[in-house]
DNA sequence: GCGGGCTGACGTCAGCCGTG
DNA sequence: CACGGCTGACGTCAGCCCGC
């Protein structure tokens, strides 16, 4: 068909735009959703290495407790 | 607040007493807030614990050094040697008993 | 009006319920965007704490090598 | 790997060069994450660090210790006691010079 | 200045799961 | 089992910001 060949026609245009923006808002959501997952990640890492150095450091605070008194 | 209301605590475990992935990853938002700002509450306060038990180390190793800096006084639970010899006590043996 | 008193009518049990699911779904977005607030506000005071614990944590481990040393 | 290709790091700061709320709270996903990796990375390598230097100075340190139990053997920078007097040289004074 | 890529917010549908 | 509350995922609109 010569009525629709290009891009010209308003309807078109608009149906091209919003298919455009649907995989787009596809995209950005799936990145949203991993990017919250890198939080949780993130909070569970930080977690873990805290944890170990509270208690490294309690362990080294007695030790030098122990040699000064 | 707003969740199962953690002021109260009154029954146990709601919602279908589940010990799998319901209580460390909750569906809700208002309990993942929830649980989230009691583990740093936690954790925090561990923090500041530990922080503190350092400072007051600190503070006590320094008081320390520097009383052993001032003065050639020795002050310990060891038997002081500048109070031995001073009675005449000191030097009997008690093997006369 | 006694054509629609009551919630028999299937069109405005529907409305209803969208109306409900409408105000429900704001809700949920704000609870969601705050829950991730709350995870960058932890990753962020996890990160203080960490970088506090690692630099005590060298200094009485020097300290710590000075008395053995 | 995807944002602004890390392993590069060819031109500097790419958009605008704003200095404000745009380095360190960007609006794309990629971004943001690329961020947080980045930081993850570098304080996991910081607690990896310390943690071996910590491991490494209880080694020595029990090392040390054992060395000290088994024998009456005194290593160190100091003047060692067992090797004075041991050379009649050691009882000379240098005053005749 | 303007078009286009990303994202924030909305309303709607489908589905899970706790509650009665 | 049926019902309802929350949430995941979708498409759409509006808006920002960057490159041209």
């Amino acid at each position: 068909g010569l009525s629709q060949g290009k891009s010209d026609d308003p309807t078109m245009k608009r149906e091209i735009r919003l298919a455009k923006n649907r995989e787009a808002a596809r995209e950005c959501r799936r990145k949203k959703k991993e990017y919250v997952k890198c939080l949780e990640n993130r909070v569970a890492v930080l977690e873990n290495q805290n944890k170990t150095l509270i208690e490294e450091l309690k362990t080294l605070k007695d030790l030098y407790c122990v040699k000064t008194g | 607040m707003s969740a199962t209301g953690t002021g109260g605590c009154g029954p146990g475990p709601g919602p279908t007493s589940g010990s799998g992935s319901g209580a460390s990853n909750p569906r809700k938002f208002s309990e993942k807030i929830a649980l989230h700002t009691q583990r740093q509450a936690e954790e925090t306060a561990a923090f500041q614990e530990v922080m503190m038990d350092i400072t007051s180390t600190r503070l006590q190793a320094q008081k320390l050094r520097l009383a052993r800096s001032q003065g050639p006084y020795y002050s310990g639970s060891l038997p002081n040697v500048n109070q031995i010899g001073r009675n005449p006590q000191d030097f009997q043996v008690t093997d006369a008993a």
